[in-house]
DNA sequence: GATGAATGAGAGTTCATTCAT
DNA sequence: CATGAATGAACTCTCATTCAT
């Protein structure tokens, strides 16, 4: 029996670290950073509790790479094409927001529990500006030119909408009025220009 | 000296159980949840840690008294007033709003990080939705008066909307526009009426 | 039942705090400092693992408490007497160095394992150095009134001399000269002078 | 190309021994030999934890290889000529020791924190008894041709002295006296007789 | 012979909660 | 009413050792 190639052990690596990482990703939605223990996060992963620690050098760390990971698949998703129109890439962000919130779920809940807990939140501010800043600029740009005075407060305005949709939508989705809200937005974007 | 009267040691209990709340708010928007321990808050309240269990049957339950204390504060806040126009009233909404902000900060940074973990969230769900039921209602029939075909799903967008400014507000102070905000509300909800 | 007063807990706090170093003196010097595991000092001193945190603040804070207490009694012991002879003194110095060691062997394991391994020498250095430094004046005072020329050089080579004889006796009691390394150090200091 | 031969083989085997206790030595001097874990030993050797276990069947085995390895190497340096002076004997040995101290502070070093830590001690103790004995033989002879009583006592008296100094050199080499205590040695056995 | 992924026991530590006083 | 000593379970993390390849 020869022994592993480095290349074997780069995809069991490669390919375990994710299984935990879902796991993880997985049980903190659920409950949490703190109540989420490295024993449960194990035990979903199917994991021992030492492996672990091969592959994340703390729970922090774990905690980066889910969040890292989670936000880079998230802000993949909005993508600003300069071919459009502006008024077609207001409606792309919307659709894209609520493709998100329905393919992500677990990993927004991660996002909005963090964000408020400034604690954890410190962990991974300086990663999570590094991605949304782009998508910002984007913003600022449709905004500057859908004509706005002021680009740039007016892709803060939008995005603080989205935020405050997202986390309902993600919190109280039975009741949420998805149609509506899409409609909405269109209405103050585009038909009222 | 007569002895107290049972009124009196209701309304040392009384003022002794809104201490230790209150270097409770404190220390946990500070530390957050988890991080807060009965040791330390008991420390901050200059209270023995036996004792907080004699006002508190547990962590939790002083969690929620927080929580539920804190809320009916802060909706008090909110106020409509059926002599006045609905576009002076969304003008009111907005400036209550930032108000709570400025006056309220702790108690809402733990209100958003207690927000979407489940586990701690679904014992104050209810009792939150109480408080919350009668404002919303007042944004409906603004929004019914202001003329919307869906006055409850416009009081939803609106509520999302502040939500969203509030959250960020809390967050990112130094840089939230806020002037730009308030005006551009008004002029959804005002001007363009 | 009256609560207790605070000079109770002092008295309390006092009785265990000792109880718990002279288990940990105990075990520590069976086993040495890293085999010497808290569950097993917690055990040796018939209290919880937790307890012990209420009064020492980590595992290292515990060491360094037993062995500057320690230390304090070893040197206590150790006396200088200027009304008498030099060579008197350094008689009592060699009777004293055998009490010790034969009173405080526990003291004197957990010192010399402690003092060759840097990683936890490190943390007693400071303490320890503020304790020997008056003794080695002392020997130094000897030295010169026994007309040493270089008085700091040989109380070093004695201190040297009592470390190394120290050492062997706690490691081999059974087959150490322990008569003759008396009179040789006499015949040393005092017949030869 | 011919097959190796089964010498070749071992020697092959002997040299990555060699190679991983050279570096075990090393990481243990430095960190102490909890703190040395086989991880970084295995590290520091360029060999992987696994190939370990093929070359010392558990981590303790590998410190006694070590300890005896090392204190061969120590005690060949020892050497007593029977053509010579008694007077210059003594002086080799004195000569010997720094030389030792000198050449082999990392294995000193372990050897010295080993010492007082019963548990491991007792490993190695009968090993280093063997390696010891001889050179106390030395120590006697020499002490019987200077014409002392009870030259064994005096040669135990001679291993304190040595003792004393060695491990003081070791942790206070830059206040150590050594010219001093060489003189003084030389003084006691040599120019007094 | 050689690898490092994987394990499991146990390490130090924290903390909500209880209870004798 | 009031205290803080005491507990015990759970926490994060480490590491010598094993084993499939």
């Amino acid at each position: 029996m020869s022994p592993r190639t480095s290349e074997q052990f780069k995809n069991i690596r490669l390919k375990k670290r994710q299984l935990i990482m879902d796991a993880a990703l997985k049980v903190i939605s659920e409950k949490g950073y703190h109540t989420a223990s490295i024993a449960l996060i194990a035990k979903e992963s199917g994991v021992s509790k030492g492996l672990m620690y091969n592959y994340f050098k703390s729970k922090e760390d774990l905690l980066i790479a889910i969040m890292v990971d989670g936000f880079s698949k998230v802000f993949d998703q909005y993508v600003i094409d300069n071919r459009l129109s502006p008024e077609e890439n207001v409606m792309m962000l919307i659709e894209q927001t609520f493709d998100v919130l329905d393919t992500m779920q677990e990993t927004l809940m991660v996002y909005f529990s963090v964000l408020m807990n400034n604690e954890v939140f410190t962990l991974v501010k300086d990663k999570l500006n590094e991605i949304v800043e782009p998508i910002m600029e984007g913003f600022t740009q449709v905004m500057a030119r859908l004509g706005y005075e002021n680009p740039i407060a007016e892709a803060y305005f939008l995005r603080f909408i989205l935020d405050g949709i997202s986390m309902n939508y993600l919190l109280i989705p039975e009741q949420f009025p998805k149609e509506y809200c899409v409609n909405r937005i269109k209405q103050i974007y585009i038909t009222q220009k």
